[in-house]
Formats: structure tokens, sequence, C-alpha cells
DNA sequence: TCAACACTCCGCCACT
DNA sequence: AGAGTGGCGGAGTGTT
């Protein structure tokens, strides 16, 4: 059983507290087992007081961080004065500190600022709520800020934006731990999006796993390892042994895009993974993603990410 | 920047 | 009767 625990501050934001325990709480296999087993504590397992007009009764205190298997720390708005490591409280330092290597670190909202503190956001991507990440990059030069994502997976090091991002991300994670059908049943368990797709860029290492049992799932397997080339609606229809309209229609209600808008999404992905992982150029890039021409890999760039191939490739190249 | 063209999407409706 | 399928065509989008 995977043990994700809760570290509550004082002065924490009641929603985003709770989001960790409904989202995580919430994943069952398909005999209806829960998947993770999540506990709260607070630094010294003393009662907090919450943001709200209730104080908050522990049962733990952090010793139960050196059995997580992931931490998350809920926002509190106290954390925006944590502007170096000399201003993270001893009780937080002392309960980071509790944490095994390897322990995924997950905050949410405004507690980026205690990760940071704590130096393990030097040098990563992070992200936090938007009205502070001005002030957060300023505080903390070392971090690689992102703006306008929802969050920022790290590899083992995760932080979201503001309040209900913090969904967003631990969807990503129980999507990661146990694939789209487990996270989607969470999503509609707790009625929202499964997928935050709008205008929101987001910074997401790894395409969505295809989702078993359905129809086009093949065909979309098959349309990944061809992505090199243009691909005609008719091919994929023709591959999953469908008309055209009835392809369109079963791809639209299993995967909530139409094909053309998945296939530009998987070639962006591609393209965007090409950037960071090589030094082709530009137009060697737009070639192996399929997009034909820089142009059209540009302009695609900028409407789906709102910047260019190039200037992406100088944030993330690793 | 513009225009012509190609392709895609989806409502509608008939057929199985 | 009702669900699934697929052709048609107009509106919209992307490409050259």
């Amino acid at each position: 059983m995977h043990t994700v625990v809760v570290l509550a501050s004082d002065g924490v934001l009641p929603f985003e507290l709770s989001i960790a325990s409904k989202i995580f709480g919430s994943a069952e296999d398909c005999d209806g087992n829960a998947l993770y087993e999540v506990v709260t504590c607070t630094p010294d397992g003393q009662p907090v007081r919450t943001a709200g007009d209730f104080t908050l009764g522990v049962v733990h205190d952090r010793s139960v961080v050196a059995e997580a298997d992931t931490l998350v720390i809920p926002a509190s708005p106290a954390h925006t004065r944590i502007t170096s490591s000399d201003t993270l409280p001893a009780d937080l330092a002392a309960a980071l500190h509790l944490a095994r290597p390897g322990t995924r670190l997950v905050s949410v909202c405004l507690a980026s600022y205690v990760l940071a503190a704590a130096g393990l956001l030097d040098g990563r991507r992070a992200t936090t709520h938007w009205r502070h990440t001005a002030h957060f990059q300023k505080a903390y030069p070392e971090v690689l800020v992102q703006q306008d994502v929802l969050y920022v997976d790290a590899s083992g090091v995760l932080t979201s934006a503001g309040a209900a991002a913090g969904v967003d991300l631990c969807l990503h994670l129980v999507r990661q731990d146990h694939g789209s059908a487990v996270a989607n049943a969470v999503a509609r368990l707790c009625v929202v999006p499964p997928w935050r797709e709008g205008g929101q860029a987001q910074f997401i290492d790894r395409p969505l796993p295809a989702e078993r049992g359905a129809s086009t799932s093949p065909t979309r397997a098959w349309a990944m390892s061809q992505l090199h080339r243009p691909i005609a609606v008719d091919e994929l229809a023709a591959h999953a042994r469908m008309s055209r309209r009835t392809f369109t229609r079963v791809f639209r209600s299993e995967v909530g895009q139409s094909a053309g808008e998945w296939l530009t999404q998987q070639r962006l992905n591609l393209a965007r993974q090409l950037l960071e992982e090589t030094d082709l150029s530009v137009d060697h890039v737009a070639d192996q993603a399929g997009f034909g021409t820089a142009f059209s890999l540009r302009s695609h760039f900028r409407s789906a990410l709102g910047t260019s191939p190039s200037a992406y490739r100088r944030t993330f190249h690793r």
C-alpha cells in the first residue's frame, strides 16, 4: 500500500488541505480496494489553526513522514513569508528531513515556498499560485519558475499552481501510478474533469497512456508509431476498420477530442520531447514530429503553448 | 497578407 | 422500437 502523508502547518487552507485525501482516498482497484493510505499530520502532532474558522486536530506528528511514499504539503498563506532557508520554520524543516530518499514530494499552491526553502527546487522546474510567481522567482532565483501551467512534474518533486490545480496534480499522480482507468474513475467520483485542456499550457513529461478496452486504442497506438509522416483521418478509420463517420464519432466519445486535435497534440508532445532531449534543428524536429514544415510547427507551438520551439528549447533543454 | 484549395468535423437522416 | 452505422454536405480550419 502506497502511503500518502499530508503535512499540515499553521494557517493551512482547508480546501488545499483536503485535496490529497479526497483524490488519493478515492482511488480504488477493480475490486474496490483502496490504493492509497492517506495520513494527515502536523509537525508536532498538536492541533493547528486553519485559514478557516476552525482548528485541525490530528492523530499523528511528523514522525509519520518517515513512512511516506508521497509527501504532500498543502498551502498556508504564511508560506509566502518563507523567502529563504533561514525563514523556514524549524519544525517544518525537521519534518522534511524525515522523508526517506526517493519520497515523492508534492506541494499545493503556495507550499512551493516550503520546498524551495529546503533547497529541493534548485535547478528544477516548478510553479506556484499565479499571483506569486514573480515574488517566488525573486526569492528563489535558482528555481526555474513556470508560469501559466497547472502543475510541474520535475521527476519526483511536483508543484502545482493555485488551489484547484492541486486536484489536477493529484490526478496526474494517480494516472501515473495506476493508469488512466483508475484516474478517470476517481475524477468521475469527485465530479471533476479527468484532464483539463482549455487554454492552459501544461508541461507534462509523458503523454497519456492509452485506455484499455477502448476500440480506437490500437489505432491510437499505431498512429503514435507513425507520427513522423502525415496521417489522414481516412487512414485512421481504415486501421480501426470503421467508416470515417463512425470513427470520428467513436474517437470523440473515447478520447474527448477529435482525431485531428489528438494527432496534433501527440505531434506537439513528440516535438517537445525532441526539443528537450536532442540537438536536432527545428526543421528536423518539425519533420520528425510530422509537421512537415518548421512554419507549421511554430504556428501550432504558438497556439498550444504560447511560445516558440526555440524559446521552449532554451528553457527546457537538458 | 491574401486567396484558392484540401481536409476535417459533425448534424442530419436513412439504412441495417 | 431502439441502437449502431455510415453517407452527405455545409461550416470551419489548416496548408500552400
